[in-house]
DNA sequence: GAATTTCTGATTTACGTACATCAAATTTGG
DNA sequence: CCAAATTTGATGTACGTAAATCAGAAATTC
């Protein structure tokens, strides 16, 4: 059997009310008692169990998601994703707010952040907008004892406790790869698509790329990034205009959402020449594409696990736990044709 | 606030008695008056507090994972993933015991599973040879009522409740498609280094690999299976004998376990000719080949999110509640030199 | 040394469920 | 219709922790 709280006050010859005092950081003991009740506590290896607590306490943990309210496939997805997670909350005692904040508005995001500030949920999870003013406001929420975590978007130099995303500069060197070694030593141009240069994770994504392909496949040129507002129109327009205009082009990196537009301006080609594709993130039209031969590899992040995952953290950290590293690490799937789930 | 016991005994008008026996089975209620509880469960979508249920019964659940005696890198890690289960058994209320049986040997396990009947474990984990005695030892389990999940290699046909473990067969095809583009249209031989025929998972990986590469890349030729019984030494000396043999090899799939012999034998010959290699399974001995370029990408599935996920899954089906499919489903990793964990 | 203040102990209730016991009500069989 | 059997209700305890109250002990202040 496992040490409980009784236990503890038998160790160390306290009452149980004192070492309930120690245990939830009451106020009304003195140094000695306390450093003896953690003795014992530590001594005897007593684990608080958050079952019983949480039922005690009859808590459930106020968690708010802040995400950009863009109208693209993924993050419709990850809206998805924290819907279902707010439909388990009865079972899992969370209580699951969505915030939709514009995108790409440091501002706006730093607003709702203070905001937040002041109702102290038990954990918030957010879509960072990579910006001094964002990080010195999640810098204020830490430091004040909220749980913050990062999902999707990290905040490079802040205090958040938690990534919950890929590593996006492994991410585009990944795709570099993919794309050098499916082009077997051919030499030609590189198109890379991308929503704006105004997100950190898509600039971290074509850094990568970038060096990759620098270091290792010195025959293939990576043109001008095109920025396609994560809009399929727009990315069609400009993809179908580059196309058009450069013969050398043999591959197409698509590093942001939106590509749809892109899909259909290689199909338009597709009597012409045949490019070597290779995309993120995995939509139902990222997958026919996959099917259908027109893209190579789509890299992805599994949204679910992300909230999921984000959701974990947030929960431990509010009780204070640790967490299993490795299973919160989120993966950069790769998807071939055959590897579909 | 979710509803309780109290509100079924209050909405279904009955006493407290009298909806905990309809809840736990018990004797003693008459047709009309479960019905009458039934109803009032679903009308006010009651969901049982499983975290006071197990409060209240002092409930641990006894599993019993059955992991082959084999002496490999992979079966190391996930032994010791399960030992790392066996770590947080008191905070998971799991109570886990190993039990190794020898490899590939369809009685040994029968002998294990219809032993366990009779202790009658809460839940049964077990890495499976593929046979039709084991197929029925199984279902004998399952139609008793004991949760079985099988983990890394299925027993198809049979009634186990899930599978903890990736599809080898598209493992094999994806092994197939990325070694054949890595190759981009060359022509030769492709040298298969596996453990044992004998083994499920290697079968499918094959499997799929041959007809993969038989369908899309016409001018690649799958030799014959080497078979190294996963041992480094003799896989070191087949593959080097293939190698010495056989000029025309471009490219090896090592679809089992013991890489260590297969990336001596690589290295032996690194000055007379560069292969294009895939291999399974992430060991130290294979991230390092990978990193210094003797392997060109690893597929690998993750043993820590196999025990994770099959206890999730036993504790879900144990207590009759249903599980989250996709954070159950486990997927084929790929590495390449830029993605390792 | 008395009056305060600060600490500690003892005890109780609660959370939602499980499980046991005993009494009362209802149904069933003859 | 009565006795026996079955069904239902009422009640209490337990699980491990949280949180509150009140009384008593110890330390501190003047």
């Amino acid at each position: 059997m496992r040490p409980t709280v009784h236990d503890i006050a038998a160790a160390a010859g306290v009452s149980l009310a004192t070492v309930d005092r120690v245990l939830n950081q009451r106020p009304g003991v003195r140094g000695v008692t306390r450093d003896k009740v953690e003795a014992a506590i530590r001594e005897i290896g007593y684990v608080r169990d958050v079952a019983a607590a949480n039922l005690a306490k009859g808590r459930t943990y106020p968690f708010v998601f802040i995400v950009p309210a863009s109208d693209n496939s993924f993050m419709h997805g990850l809206n998805a994703e924290v819907r279902a997670a707010v439909a388990r909350s009865p079972v899992e005692r969370t209580d699951i707010r969505t915030v939709e904040v514009p995108a790409f508005d440091p501002e706006a995001l730093v607003a709702v952040l203070d905001q937040l500030g002041e109702e102290r949920p038990a954990g918030i999870a957010l879509v960072a907008t990579d910006s001094p003013e964002v990080r010195e406001a999640v810098d204020r929420l830490v430091q004040s004892g909220i749980p913050v975590v990062t999902v999707v978007s990290d905040l490079t130099g802040s205090l958040r406790h938690h990534y919950a995303g890929v590593d996006n500069i492994a991410a585009g060197r990944t795709a570099a790869r993919l794309l050098g070694r499916f082009l077997g030593g051919a030499k030609g141009d590189i198109a890379v698509l991308a929503g704006s240069m105004l997100v950190r994770d898509h600039r971290e994504r074509l850094e990568g790329f970038a060096s990759l392909i620098a270091e290792e496949f010195p025959d293939l040129t990576v043109l001008p990034v095109i920025e396609g507002r994560d809009d399929p129109d727009m990315a069609h327009m400009l993809v179908a205009d580059a196309l058009a205009k450069r013969d050398g082009i043999i591959g197409v990196y698509s590093l942001g959402a939106g590509n749809r537009g892109l899909i259909r301006a290689l199909k338009d080609k597709a009597a012409d020449r045949r490019l070597t594709v290779v995309a993120h993130e995995l939509t139902a039209h990222t997958r026919a594409a996959l099917l259908d031969g027109t893209i190579d590899a789509i890299l992805n992040q599994d949204a679910g696990h992300e909230v999921r995952s984000a959701i974990r953290v947030l929960k431990a950290k509010a009780d204070g736990l640790s967490v299993i590293d490795a299973q919160e690490r989120i993966r950069l799937d790769i998807f071939l044709k055959d590897n579909l789930p």
